[in-house]
RNA sequence: GGGUGCUUAGCUCAGCGGUAGAGCGUCGCCCUUACAAGGCGAAUGUCGUAGGUUCGACCCCUACAGCACCCACCA
């Protein structure tokens, strides 16, 4: 079948992914060994695909193709996340939209909505995932049915997460406590530590007097929250500090309050700071709360004056006047109050780090709540251990400094959240308050005498869950042969913004639960930045959707999918301005496969991956290379006697033998970096071998051997043609899948190979009998005779369709021969002992002298050779300079210094060639 | 405050103790029947600064500067 002029991605592409899938070759084999596996970060069930996504998964799915054609057992486990926080939110959003809360709906209609809007909206992710190419095992685990792999709230991994927990809990490593923790006051619930994200924000601090309780005189204290005085239960000092030690054990007078509290002595307190007093608040600071532990004999319990919405409570403690208003109305309020009473000392403006929300960006207030932790310490341990052993070893290998000082410091993680989508914790409460833990209801009475019980309306953190997907997704708690075979995984490909979220807990907790690490490797791939550098940001308008890069979109869609969503009108300008200005026309269709190759083109082990439009473009235009050079084979061979067989002679020249051997080092150099996870230097091997090599010198060569009057030379060239051809495409499988499944399914024929596809097809080995290194020099010879030939053309502006008679020195081989003719476009190449007497312009390649015969100007001849002549020199008093040198020959290694004479030597010897014609063409004028 | 990474051609980035590289862009010549999404040729760098180690440093060490990011409780 004739292939068209130029390679169409969106024709290609269509033809191939629904077959590969439907044919099975996606799913594991386990008759085969040695297994490979790789987890798949799993997104959120009803998001989209962006362009970090659509970079790990290339790299993934390289590696998963790579492994599957080495004839592995390959299992690409896949599944997507509830992701609680982020999904409950949108389906909120869509409530509020219509002007309802979760409350009217109540917990269970309410969950059933989210139900809903997962099922409608779950398979977008997974559709664009097969657009990108991924060869998912998408059946695996895939308990729902929707070939999507699990999902982390279907029945089988919920009851894995209830047994987590449930062990853990019997364990002691879970418990419930009532402690400080960062509260979200608009969602309603705990977060972690991880969720928390400190700005520096302009804000003002404070001073306010507090009085001495009973007589003359008073402590100044400063503070950037003056609303939380309400719940001040001391006011500490510095022990060593002189101007206070006197007050240290009175009492001040609480303002705006009828309260009076403590003056302790705290270590905490920095003296040079402020005015060396600080408020003790430990019903709303982390620090203060630890001061209170210290002192908590001297010291009424924390307070907590604000409520879960985050308004100043109704409690006794507060006076009436404060009680409901917001804090920052409070605060306003207070501060107000202060300065009437003259008790205001100050206020002035104060750069501070505001604790935000990474959900809703609200400003989280701690909280006094009670919570489920899990003590990290001894997960922590072993997780250190672990990675210090080696057992599970960083890509780049700096990021194991990052997990290393995260787990060494870490605290207990804060496990519970006070929403509805999620795993319910497995906790109930009888009439007493007491706790029981428990599989189910039905266990849990089980194990308690008392009705009724409570369930804990509470949810796990999705991280919970998360960390439990390399043993869960395997089947665990069962004792399953793929936990046996898939544990721990090969690899594990994600970014270093989830090192804390994802990965160590991933790491402590499959060692607890399996005693295994939960993966080899882990590869922390780069974070994808636009072109300059920005990280893509909706409100920047920089964002790209892989798919438009996959299938192109026009200006003016592309437009109003920049600026749809975003509410803010400056956010909508600046969306508008990017995207006029970087894509004036719209995005053209580049397809998956030149995506793909972008991305690992891209992927080295750089912290950040500029991602750049026209290098998309450039490795699009590779594809159409790939496409065109296999046409013109086809064009060549199809029908035609192509030396499969071994019957008839086939005479393969050092062109020949050379491109077979440059394709062996080709491999060998793909291989380690594969193993390296260099995808760019995969990449760079591929795209320099086929368009450097067997596009810019091989085809052009084979042309000229296809013309040859000798069948074995004919045989041979079209042989290692379609061999070469056929065995790179195979070698460019893993990443760019497409294009090289449907070339190969013509090509294959034509190098005797079968098979139904290219993906289960043996990945190229390179073979070292194959390096020809004779061929290698002979080759390497003939091209620097052709390079300086075309120089000399270009430079004696000999217009490219004149062909010219070339004059050549020595005594060329045939690979010159055969090269030189055709390729520096020669009408006749005439050997001779000596270039005859002419002005014409020399060039020196090797041992050959070669002189186009053409008439020349003599001036622009002695520029052009004194240019030339004066390189030479330069180069020849460098060499000379190390070589006279008495401890460079003594001290440096052998072979480099051998290699130093030959340069000086080979230098030498082309000036002596040349300068003798400088001199011929007389003094400079 | 602690930590990490980066600084190489106009741009985006590889690189390595022994001759400074690629892609894109730029310039010149070509619509040569695989490919104009192409071919051929060319130009372009005190490898952030200052020291040190070494026969030799873009590379190793030290300090400094700039940029970026992560972690941390200074009111």
């Amino acid at each position: 079948m004739a292939l068209d002029k130029s390679f169409d991605p969106r024709a290609v592409e269509g033809r191939w992914y629904a077959r590969w899938e439907t044919k099975g070759y996606f799913s594991s084999a386990c008759a085969k060994s040695p297994s490979y596996c790789i987890q798949l970060p799993p997104p959120n069930v009803t998001g989209t695909l962006h362009m970090g996504h659509a970079f790990q998964q290339t790299l993934m799915d390289a590696l998963v193709r790579m492994h599957r054609m080495r004839g592995e057992d390959v299992n690409w486990v896949v599944g997507t996340d509830h992701a609680g926080i982020a999904t409950q939110i949108v389906v909120e959003r869509q409530l509020q939209e219509e002007g309802k809360t979760r409350h009217d709906l109540g917990r269970e209609a309410f969950l059933e909505r989210v139900w809903q809007w997962k099922q409608q909206s779950g398979s977008t992710i997974t559709r664009q995932m097969r657009r990108l190419g991924a060869s998912a095992n998408w059946s695996y685990a895939d308990t729902e049915g929707q070939n999507a792999g699990y999902f982390t709230m279907d029945a089988r991994m919920s009851r894995a997460v209830i047994e987590v927990f449930v062990r853990l809990y019997e364990e002691g490593l879970i418990y419930r406590g009532k402690r400080l923790v960062n509260w979200d006051p608009v969602l309603g619930t705990a977060v972690s530590d991880l969720e928390v994200d400190s700005e520096e924000e302009d804000g003002k601090i404070w001073e306010i007097r507090y009085p001495l309780a009973g007589g003359p005189g008073s402590i100044v204290v400063a503070t950037t929250r003056p609303e939380t005085m309400l719940g001040d239960v001391a006011v500490a000092v510095n022990p060593g500090d002189e101007r206070y030690v006197a007050l240290v054990g009175k009492r001040v007078q609480l303002p705006l309050t009828d309260r009076s509290i403590p003056v302790i002595a705290d270590d905490y307190v920095d003296p040079e700071f402020g005015t060396g007093c600080v408020k003790i608040t430990p019903g709303h600071d982390f620090n203060d709360y630890k001061v209170w532990e210290r002192h908590r004999a001297a010291v009424a319990a924390p307070l907590s004056i604000l409520t879960l919405d985050a308004r100043i409570a109704d409690d006794a403690a507060v006076p009436k006047r404060y009680r409901g208003l917001d804090r920052f109305e409070a605060r306003d309020r207070m501060v107000f109050d202060l300065r009437e009473k003259g008790l205001l000392v100050s206020e002035k403006p104060y750069k501070l780090r505001v604790p935000r929300s990474g959900r809703t960006g609200v400003i989280v207030e701690p909280m006094l709540t009670d919570q489920w932790f899990v003590k990290m310490d001894s997960l922590a341990r072993s997780g250190l251990a672990a990675v210090a052993k080696g057992e599970v070893r960083f890509f780049p290998e700096h990021w194991t400094t990052t997990y290393n000082q995260w787990l060494e410091n870490i605290q207990d993680w804060c496990i519970s959240r006070q929403l509805w989508w999620g795993h319910q914790i497995p906790a109930w409460y009888d009439d007493e308050g007491n706790v029981i833990v428990a599989r189910s209801e039905a266990e849990a009475l089980a194990k308690s005498n008392r009705k009724p019980l409570r369930r804990d309306p509470d949810v796990l953190d999705t991280w919970f869950s998360s960390a439990l997907v390399p043993f869960t997704s395997l089947g665990w708690p069962e004792k399953t042969p793929d936990l046996e075979r898939y544990l721990p995984s090969s690899v594990l490909v994600t970014g270093f913004d989830i090192i804390f979220f994802w990965v160590a807990r991933m790491i402590m907790m499959t060692l607890h639960f399996t005693g295994r690490v939960p993966f080899r490797d882990v590869y922390i791939n780069a974070i994808v930045r636009d072109a300059e550098g920005q990280k893509m940001s909706k409100s920047k308008g920089n964002t790209l959707d892989p798919l438009d890069l996959i299938d192109g979109i026009g200006f003016e869609p592309l437009l109003s999918k920049s600026t749809a969503g975003l509410l803010k009108a400056e956010h909508r300008r600046k969306a508008e301005k990017y995207v006029r200005s970087h894509f004036p026309d719209g995005i053209p269709a580049f397809g998956a496969d030149a995506l793909r190759f972008t991305f690992a083109s891209l992927a080295s082990f750089a912290r950040t991956l500029n991602f750049d439009l026209g290098r998309c473009e450039g490795y699009r235009n590779f594809c159409n290379k790939l496409w065109n050079a296999t046409r013109f084979v086809l064009m060549n061979a199809e029908g035609q006697d192509c030396g499969t067989g071994d019957t008839k002679p086939v005479a393969l020249s050092a062109w020949d033998r050379w491109i077979v051997s440059l394709l062996q080092r080709t491999e060998a150099e793909v291989e380690k970096g594969f193993a390296e996870y260099r995808f760019d230097n995969v990449a760079a091997a591929i795209y320099r071998f086929v368009w450097d090599e067997y596009c810019d010198w091989y085809l052009e060569v084979a042309k000229e051997q296809l013309k040859s009057s000798d069948p074995a030379i004919q045989r041979a060239t079209r042989r290692t043609l379609a061999k070469v051809l056929e065995a790179t495409l195979r070698l460019a499988h893993p990443i760019i899948p497409f294009i090289t499944e449907e070339l190969w399914q013509n090509v294959a024929p034509l190098a005797g190979k079968t098979g139904e596809t290219i993906m289960l097809a043996p990945y190229p080995k390179s073979q070292l009998e194959k390096i020809d290194e004779a061929a290698e020099q002979e080759v390497a010879l003939a091209k620097e005779v052709v390079n300086a030939a075309r120089n000399l053309r270009s430079e004696m502006k000999i217009p490219p369709k004149e062909r010219i008679a070339l004059y050549i020195t020595g005594d060329p081989s045939p690979a010159v021969v055969a090269a030189t003719v055709p390729l520096a476009r020669i009408s006749d190449l005439r050997k001779v002992v000596e270039l005859p007497q002419s002005e014409s312009p020399v060039a020196v390649a090797g041992p050959h002298r070669i002189m186009p015969h053409v008439e020349v100007d003599p001036a622009a001849e002695r520029a052009r050779l004194g240019k030339e002549v004066a390189r030479l020199e330069a180069e020849i008093t460098k060499c000379r300079a190390k070589l006279g040198n008495a401890s460079f020959v003594e001290r440096a290694p052998a072979k480099v210094v051998e290699q130093e004479r030959a340069r000086l030597a080979s230098f030498e010897a082309t000036l002596a060639k040349l300068r003798p014609r400088l001199d011929r063409l007389g003094p400079r004028s």
